[in-house]
DNA sequence: TTCAATATGTGATTTTTATCACAGACAGAC
DNA sequence: GTCTGTCTGTGATAAAAATCACATATTGAA
């Protein structure tokens, strides 16, 4: 059950929502609950089953695949006003998690029980039209990390992730390595590299880009 | 317009369509086309537009992602009876291609246009549900298929495949490299590797699979 | 049978990425 | 200001994959 407030920032964040009918407005309302995370928090793991439908109000989740001897690579982020596309696939085919979610910061989402996804789905195409909306354009991005994984060298990749942050991006070197499932000393060589060819300026915590041309130029051939 | 021997063939091959009322039914036996393709034509490729839903009557699609430099690498096989991750995707977001889908063999299909496909989605039930259940089958794939190209070497994953395929396997080594994404001299390499540990007898377009326990225990690390 | 096309074997080398093992640098807590 | 934990730099190696360059089958067709 949501209070007011909630409600109100659920409907701003997910403006879709509006268009349903009051009468379905107050049946989400009642059947879902508000959760506050705390960063860091692991949210949902491999093999484990799915119990809601997520949606941020605040914070954000990084999905991620794990490997045995603690490498990982991120899948993609959920913002506030996206979709998971892994919790949709779960619910929809009634499986279990393929990967894991990270609260990467203090999270408040309002959490959609199966039932009342699944009601929602099949009654409301405003509902339905949003969800799928988001699970094509998150396939779009998983299409693009297969190939880059695939076929990418590391530099190019690590220049791609950096011209997709903001300016200047503030991560560690083992954060960034995690982002493309490689190692911390791949990357701090890497970065480096770019640092000698004045692309950017290196400090702790924080890259400065210096010339995103150059780096985008690089990261696309 | 399908005939009545078309539809058929696709109600034993998609036996959920019988579940649509007979009015459904007969909307999409007007609206559907049925296609014959030719081993190895492209079906789709990245960047083109979806026209429509395919339905596999007989033979097999490869969907691929392709590097610049030729490297190939498979994400799927549709087979009859199943759909297209990719094509639910394209139509349901409305955005283009991001693989490249190859008729493996001989192939015939019905092809259901995008505003039936839509309606079908719509409407029933039946239909969604068989859609979707596919589509999280398919995402569960993609996440291996991920994980193992981050994380897993190439010996592992060339045993993996080779354990799943029927015995023995018809496949030149060009062909499994590029369901792997790698080079044909690693994959001849490697075999001869396996052949050296009395796993497999080698032949040409054939491997016959000797210790498919070793293999398998070998895979999973 | 001979030829051409396709498939495979393999050495040599390079590139790329991973691993190990530390040293130094920096920031915040106390 | 000192200490401690986290971050970063870097050399030395090793391992994995890719690339190049051919030699050698094998098959089916002319």
């Amino acid at each position: 059950m949501l209070d007011n407030n909630t409600q109100s920032r659920l409907l701003q964040k997910y403006p879709m929502l509006r268009e349903l009918p009051v009468a379905d407005q107050a049946e989400l309302t009642a059947a879902a609950s508000s959760v506050q995370i705390s960063a860091g928090t692991v949210i949902f793991d491999e093999e484990q089953a799915c119990h809601g439908f997520p949606m941020l109000l605040s914070g954000n989740i990084r999905v991620v695949k794990t490997a045995p001897n603690g490498r990982e690579l991120q899948l993609y982020r959920v913002m506030p006003g996206e979709s998971c596309i892994l919790t949709s696939s779960c619910l929809l085919g009634n499986t279990r998690y393929h990967a894991r979610g990270i609260a990467e910061q203090p999270l408040e989402m309002v959490l959609l029980p199966a039932a009342a996804f699944h009601a929602l789905l099949e009654k409301q195409e405003a509902f339905r039209g949003h969800v799928f909306h988001l699970f094509s354009d998150r396939m779009t991005d998983l299409m693009q990390l297969v190939s880059a994984v695939a076929f990418q060298k590391l530099d190019q990749r690590l220049a791609t992730l950096l011209v997709n942050k903001s300016n200047p991006v503030h991560a560690t070197h083992q954060a960034l390595a995690d982002e493309l499932g490689s190692a911390r000393e791949i990357v701090s060589r890497l970065l480096k590299g770019f640092a000698e060819q004045g692309w950017v300026r290196l400090g702790r915590e924080q890259i400065e880009i210096v010339d995103a041309a150059a780096l985008k130029r690089f990261s696309s051939f």
